[in-house]
DNA sequence: ACGATAAGTTAACATCGTTAACTATGCAAG
DNA sequence: CTTGCATAGTTAACGATGTTAACTTATCGT
């Protein structure tokens, strides 16, 4: 084994992957470019990786890692005590990787078609349990500090808990189903807004999307969290 | 010109392109396989679409019509004064259209990711223009029937009006800012919630996200919508 | 010293998108 | 009726792709 330059390791090739996948997209990233860019024979890269769609699969895991990595990051430089401000960076950490990654967070979070890379067992669910622990974490303190707005349980919609999967966590600090719907519900509006910036479906109303968007973000922390409590409430 | 069937129409060409989107996702249509379906040479696809991309355009552009067409019917079968009710109807149509065309939506509203078919002035234009006027006239008679909640427009966002694009509408039709702002809003946060719920993001939280999206975009209309008045006004 | 395993190589196959060159059909003008 | 031409299809071919098979080489433990 030559090593022209470098060792064809694993990380070489994901980073090429994604070089490609910011060119022109999933449909660039193509077995025999990768090699090419590497120096490589093509059939060379099937010694690390099975095939085109193992290759995307690795670049989903790395990149989740990577943006998992980034909202944790931003997490920990707050404050210990300060679960709302907490909640408030690793959003603005997400959404700001998510602009300046534009390709890569379409690929982890468009939709997920048949036909592409499907992995259900791969490497990806672990980095995806991993970035799911990020904000899991942050709920977790918002509802042992009572920072968490919680809508009444007979609220919540009809049949809602029955469809509730149950968590790995120890049966001591499972979330009350107020809870989950509050933490499914920034999930999932977080996640939206952002999808639809990144996107660019709202350049039919104005030229940049910035403020706005921000400001939708805001207003969701807003619903999600409870102000402080005046006095001391003992 | 032998007709072993049926003629070689567009409509033909673009219906077996959605088998194929449905069956394997966007990589599975594939220029070779539409022509075997059609029992035709591929070549013959030549005359009709000016490659595998315009393929895609072309079936983008019919989806997004059926799209605002069902949208549009939902709304329209709604009493002509309940501006309230068209907005509920058309957003039910939208997520129910998402929900029973997983693969159409996602090529739709997927990230419009580099390389892949990236119509600028194609017949996606006309539709999407099409699908945006549904909505946009439920928001303008929401707003001259004085039922769109607007926020003070010392409460928008810094810079906000600045950003916006100018309404090709004549100038007694132009929305205020702050009208815009909640268009914006309802149509960011309507398409944010419904991609998350087809993309099955929600599947770590439960088994079936249906009552719990359907709460969320009702809220949503909560939000959007002032109640009706109590007594008359004048 | 030696053989097995790991990590490359070249050659080949079927399939893909696309173009070029050709053919047959149907219709309009003389 | 015939001529002629645009329309809508055909076959053949080119280069590029994903993947496999068969082969070569280097490294390292015994």
């Amino acid at each position: 084994m030559q090593e022209s330059r470098l060792a064809l390791t694993t990380d070489r090739i994901v980073s090429v992957c994604r070089e490609l996948l910011i060119e022109g997209g999933p449909p660039a990233v193509v077995v025999r470019e990768v090699a090419r860019r590497l120096s490589v024979s093509a059939p060379a890269l099937y010694k690390h990786a099975s095939g085109r769609d193992d290759l995307l699969t690795l670049l989903i895991a790395s990149l989740q890692d990577e943006l998992a990595t980034n909202c944790e990051q931003a997490r920990d430089a707050i404050p210990a005590d300060d679960a709302p401000a907490k909640l408030g960076a690793a959003t603005a950490a997400f959404r700001s990787w998510a602009l300046a990654n534009r390709s890569e967070f379409a690929l982890i979070y468009g939709q997920p078609i048949a036909g592409y890379s499907a992995p259900e067992d791969g490497p990806t669910v672990g980095s995806s349990l991993r970035f799911g622990r990020v904000f899991a974490e942050i709920y977790g303190q918002l509802l042992r500090d009572g920072r968490l707005r919680m809508p009444d349980e007979t609220d919540l919609p009809e049949g809602f808990e029955r469809t509730l999967v149950h968590s790995p966590l120890p049966p001591d600090q499972q979330f009350p189903p107020a809870a989950v719907y509050q933490f499914a519900m920034g999930f999932q509006r977080m996640l939206g807004l952002i999808s639809v910036e990144v996107a660019g479906h709202l350049g039919w109303a104005m030229t940049s999307s910035d403020v706005f968007a921000q400001r939708q973000l805001e207003d969701l922390a807003g619903e999600l969290i409870l102000p402080k409590p005046k006095g001391p409430s003992a």
